[in-house]
RNA sequence: GGGGCUUUAGCCAAGUGGUAAGGCAUGGGACUGCAACUCCCUGAGCACCGGUUCAAAUCCGGUAGGCCCCUCCA
């Protein structure tokens, strides 16, 4: 198994931390708001990895945070006359919700900010304690100058950071770099801390969770791109500082979804809620037309990726529904879990190259296609193998059931059909269409 | 100003040293009672320039274009 790791930037064999387990942590939303469909591109892809060390054997344990603190969180209660807590509850029902119709639901566990205030208190002080903190006008800061790899990640050297920084200077802080662990607030929602009220940084509740949840280290951390810099860079700061080590052994970032070439984002406004594309395209088509492209690079979204999507997602679909039907009617069908399968192994353990394995798939429902025609034995195999894989990319296929009555009306249609009694034959045919059998 | 990614047929997209997977689209066939489904055939020499090599899309140098990060952002 071989991951490419934005830490080092080389893919590298995989190792976990304990034989046979993996800990995973992949951040989540900002609660203020319904995510759009770029958000959901680490959704799909962490799923599909996942899944995939779930096929590989290993005990996964999955968690993505919310943050369900935060200052838009408290300006969006405002604009809704809400509170904060309203806002956030809101919002992260409807995530939720969203990701139930991509089924992307079953992870291990989704902490929130608010469940680990007091590790963030305990997390801040024992940084403040070690001197790479310092609390300033009841705010508190960490002092980046103290970690000597600071930018390893996002491979940004300190020095041209400064020169190139477009923040305003915040004479608070010692050092322009320096970035707020807790933040003094006036308005809206504020929680009691040993440095007063105010509301926990972004940059630290990550970490918290994930030293609270797995401790010191564990070994995917995963999310977009743009959040290697600074959040995740600030991450591997603070785990330095207390812990020693880079937070977790694997960095994973996927790439972005453009729509017109151009980056998908509230700011440009050129989003789409993912609420609102799933009404416009399965689960299934969208998640084949991310996987279609590597995670890590970019994806254009066009109509055409996702007509092609669409095809594919037929292909799979009548494949398995004429086989089924076909071992239903030779009486030999069967559900085999467990199945594996080389090649798709040697794609995925390329640092998961789905590209490879759809078309591998392809290559796989071909072969099942001319096996259905020629009703030869390698049918219900090839069928087992395809929703094998199917399930691990996360595509979920609802195969009608076949009753008796359908065995018989298919058998009548076939004879009719012989006789070349075309309206008797087109009476079964129809029932058969009509419950999707055929 | 700094950092990263990227450029392969009309389009999407694999391939990281040995002579270009796959899909969509196009066109042509086959199967079928008609249809659906399905199958077969059909295309590029890899942005450009230079170098290394017996051999480069693949390695090195340069040029040009696109995207992203350095500010909340998946």
């Amino acid at each position: 198994m071989k991951i490419y790791n934005s830490l080092t930037d080389k893919i590298e064999e995989f190792k976990p931390i304990k034989e046979n387990e993996v800990t995973m942590y992949v951040c989540g939303p900002t609660v203020y708001n319904y995510v759009h469909i770029g958000n959901m591109r680490p959704v799909i892809t962490f799923d599909m990895v996942y899944k995939y060390f779930k096929y590989l054997g290993y005990k996964v344990t999955y968690a993505s945070n919310f943050t369900d603190i935060n200052p838009k969180i408290i300006t969006m209660a405002k604009e809704m006359g809400i509170t904060e807590r309203e806002v956030a509850n809101k919002f992260i029902d409807a995530y939720l919700k969203d990701l139930e119709s991509y089924n992307c639901s079953k992870i291990d566990k989704r902490p929130t900010v608010i469940e680990h205030l007091d590790d963030i208190f305990a997390f801040i002080e024992k940084l403040i304690e070690k001197d790479y903190a310092y609390e300033k006008d009841g705010d508190v800061y960490f002092r980046v100058n103290k970690i000597k790899d600071y930018g390893i990640l996002s491979n940004q050297n300190v020095s041209e950071l400064e020169a190139g920084s477009r923040v305003d200077i915040d004479d608070k802080k010692e050092d322009p770099l320096d970035f707020a662990l807790w933040r003094k607030t006036t308005e809206g929602e504020q929680f009691n801390s040993p440095w007063g009220k105010g509301i926990p940084g972004w940059h630290t509740e990550c970490v918290v969770m994930i030293n609270s949840i797995f401790g010191n280290k564990i070994d995917i951390h995963g999310g977009g791109v743009d959040l290697k810099f600074p959040h995740h860079e600030n991450e591997i700061a603070q785990s330095m500082a207390l812990n020693n080590n880079h937070l977790a052994n694997y960095w994973m970032h996927n790439g972005h979804i453009n729509v017109n070439g151009e980056k998908m984002s509230k700011s440009l406004g050129n989003f789409i809620l993912a609420k609102d594309f799933i009404k416009m395209h399965d689960a299934n088509i969208i998640k084949i037309a991310l996987f279609k492209t590597h995670y890590r690079l970019p994806l254009n979204f066009t109509d055409e990726l996702f007509n092609e999507a669409n095809n594919i997602d037929n292909k799979i679909y009548n494949a398995l529904k004429s086989a089924k039907l076909l071992l239903v009617l030779n009486n030999t069908y069967s559900i085999e879990k467990n199945v594996k399968d080389e090649k798709f192994e040697e794609y995925m353990n390329d640092d998961f190259n789905t590209p490879n394995v759809i078309s591998y798939l392809l290559e796989l429902l071909k072969e099942l296609n001319i096996e259905i025609r020629q009703k030869g034995e390698n049918v219900l195999l090839l069928y087992n193998k395809i929703l094998m894989i199917t399930s691990v990319l996360g595509l979920v296929y609802n195969l009608p059931e076949i009753t008796k009555e359908d065995v018989e009306n298919y058998n009548k249609w076939q004879e009719y059909r012989k006789e070349k009694d075309f309206e008797n034959a087109d009476i079964y045919r129809n029932k058969l269409i009509e419950k999707n059998i055929i």
